[in-house]
DNA sequence: TCCTACATGTAATTGGTTACATGATTAT
DNA sequence: ATAATCATGTAACCAATTACATGTAGGA
């Protein structure tokens, strides 16, 4: 329900074609929300039709032609009316933990190779830290000069990055219990 | 694509009909997996079908009959297969992270309204945390004497009790940025 | 010559939510 | 009376994923 809300903050942070956008999915957006292109794409189309967003052709030599959108002032509405709204509540899913408690089931052998796939989850994990804490240092130097924009991009970014501590030092405690068994 | 893996573990450590698979997703499973009641009961009767359960009919007085399910021999070997495949990247869903980086875009009044909701959101975790630990209490009273499964069990709790800690401590970083803006 | 990046889509399917529906028992 | 709990489902809809599709430019 939010696909919309969020393609609206980060048009209103920078406008962009739908590929633009994809790629930000990938990116910073993607820690929070992510979504394929062709989600994109159609969600787009909906959000133009109802005139929450503009569009702008822009032809390009050498390149296909693109489409930047920008938010109207239907779309810039439609956010300020959702960021009144409760927070709803979120669908958990959390495979690992399933995998865990599934652990009790299986043989020594198919624990080992669990105990294989939570260390490799684990260093998925522990170089996407990195990742952060690097984007971090790059994007805010001079934690003394932030405008609010990049104020509450920096917040929602210490909480990627305190997840993602979190998830590591339950994920030792993970293996040191599964090693134990 | 791991509702029925969630079903299948659920029920390898107890049978019960799907009414009761439904409460245990509003209880413990709930923590890590979220069903309703609609979707267990069609995903119920698929893995019925394809022979992964079995189900013995219940005649109760008073109450409507039941369907006891238990995991056959073609169910448990799925979920063996399944906890040696990869952990899939997860989609990551995170509403109020799309919230506060848009109030960079809404008036002082809007801002106000999302303090109270972040202050609403984190009573809600606050409260979710002290009946983990409750729980804990109940259910873990002898750290020293637990099976294999209470083990797994336990350490899928303390992920969850590090999860809620973590997040109570980054609302408080949001709240204090908020109020700064 | 092949791969990556740029740029945009359609179609089919699966997964999940919401609304609707029924009916008995037990507790207040 | 009425609400909550037990017990099971159907139908319609929406969101999301996967597979398929096309074409150019530039670098290795």
């Amino acid at each position: 329900m939010a696909l919309e809300h969020a393609i609206l903050v980060s048009l209103l942070e920078q406008p962009g074609s739908g590929y633009e956008l994809a790629r930000r999915f990938e990116r910073s957006i993607g820690r929070f929300w992510t979504a394929t292109h062709q989600q994109i794409y159609r969600v787009l189309r909906r959000m133009e039709a109802d005139g929450w967003l503009v569009a702008e052709e822009i032809g390009q030599d050498g390149r296909p032609d693109k489409r930047s959108f920008s938010v109207a002032d239907d779309g810039r509405a439609a956010l300020i009316a959702w960021l009144r709204a409760p927070v709803q509540p979120e669908a958990v899913r959390h495979e690992l933990a399933v995998k865990i408690r599934g652990a009790a089931f299986t043989d020594d052998a198919g624990r080992a190779a669990l105990i294989g796939e939570v260390e490799r989850y684990r260093a998925e994990h522990e170089s996407l830290l990195f990742t952060y804490m690097n984007g971090e240092k790059r994007d805010f130097p001079d934690l003394e000069h932030l405008d609010v924009g990049e104020r509450l991009q920096h917040v929602v970014l210490r909480g990627g990055i305190a997840y993602e501590r979190m998830l590591l030092d339950w994920l030792d405690d993970v293996l040191d219990t599964l090693r134990a068994l």
